[in-house]
DNA sequence: GTCCAGGCATGCA
DNA sequence: TGCATGCATGGA
């Protein structure tokens, strides 16, 4: 952990250890009770959290007005959306137990790449297989930490350079993911300049094996586009127990968040 | 051995 | 359009 360089973040309405580990992004590890170690757009970080505020280890101002302010959504008034969902009776539960989850605002590139590696495979496993591809193909940053290979660096590899991440039939999907990305036939731009959801995920289902849920996590990791919403086994699970007629209207525009509060509470009830 | 995991492509009605 | 099945891998 790099003490000398360090930035103090006050909290407001944030909760980073789950936030960082709650199925958003599968490349943060548990260092101590209320401390992570993790890497995004090619830094290392280390977070701690001290109750009243949350020390980046690893990171100055500039790395925080560049890179981390966006990460982890600092802008977005997640006080006022949580009492919105506070009139809602699930809502309510799940907020009240899992407070300051936020959407982190991930490279587009490695939510769609990881979220593809996600199909069908539980969560140790996805951690297992992101890592294994950092560490064939990422930069080395020191200290055992690796960026997130880029596209082009993937293609480079093919399928022979990707056999060790024993992803099994996701490679074919990673590659074809690729070159779309690397050549422009996906537009991440037409993606980030357009509010049509729909459109947007549309230019994503062009990939082999980038379905409707996937195209959702990208959209809401990749994209911050807070209103898409992914619908996974735990959260088909709670629309039909609790949510027949779809999500309650103090959803609205803001789906994604209120799915990421109910997935990570109805997860964790099966476990108590 | 069987079932499941933050799904999707394919084939068939 | 909707539904059944196979898919790589590994842990429970």
């Amino acid at each position: 952990m790099n003490k000398n360089k360090f930035y103090v973040l006050h909290k407001n309405c944030f909760d980073i250890c789950i936030s960082l580990d709650c199925g958003q992004s599968f490349r943060w590890k548990k260092t101590g009770e209320n401390s992570m170690h993790g890497v995004a757009f090619g830094r290392a970080l280390d977070v701690v959290d001290e109750g009243d505020k949350i020390i980046l280890y690893g990171a100055d101002e500039k790395d925080y007005e560049n890179i981390w302010k966006s990460y982890f959504d600092i802008d977005r008034d997640y006080t006022e959306i949580c009492k919105k969902f506070l009139t809602d009776e699930s809502l309510k539960k799940a907020v009240e137990t899992y407070p300051g989850i936020r959407i982190l605002r991930q490279d587009s590139w490695e939510a769609l790449c990881s979220f593809i590696i996600s199909q069908n495979n539980n969560i140790p496993r996805i951690k297992g297989i992101v890592e294994r591809l950092c560490e064939t193909l990422g930069d080395d940053l020191g200290n055992g930490d690796y960026s997130f290979p880029s596209p082009e660096k993937v293609l480079e590899a093919g399928a022979d350079g990707l056999a060790n991440l024993r992803a099994g039939f996701r490679v074919k999907y990673i590659l074809d993911a690729a070159q779309k990305v690397a050549d422009g036939s996906v537009d991440f731009e037409k993606i980030n300049n357009t509010d049509n959801l729909e459109e947007a995920a549309e230019e994503l289902k062009k990939i082999k094996g980038v379905g409707d849920k996937v195209a959702a996590c990208t959209l809401l990791y990749g994209f911050g586009k807070v209103d898409a919403l992914p619908i996974d086994v735990w959260v088909k699970r709670i629309l039909s127990e609790l949510y027949p007629d779809g999500l309650p209207e103090c959803t609205n525009g803001v789906k994604g968040i209120a799915q990421q509060y109910l997935f990570h509470w109805r997860r964790n009830i099966d476990e108590q």
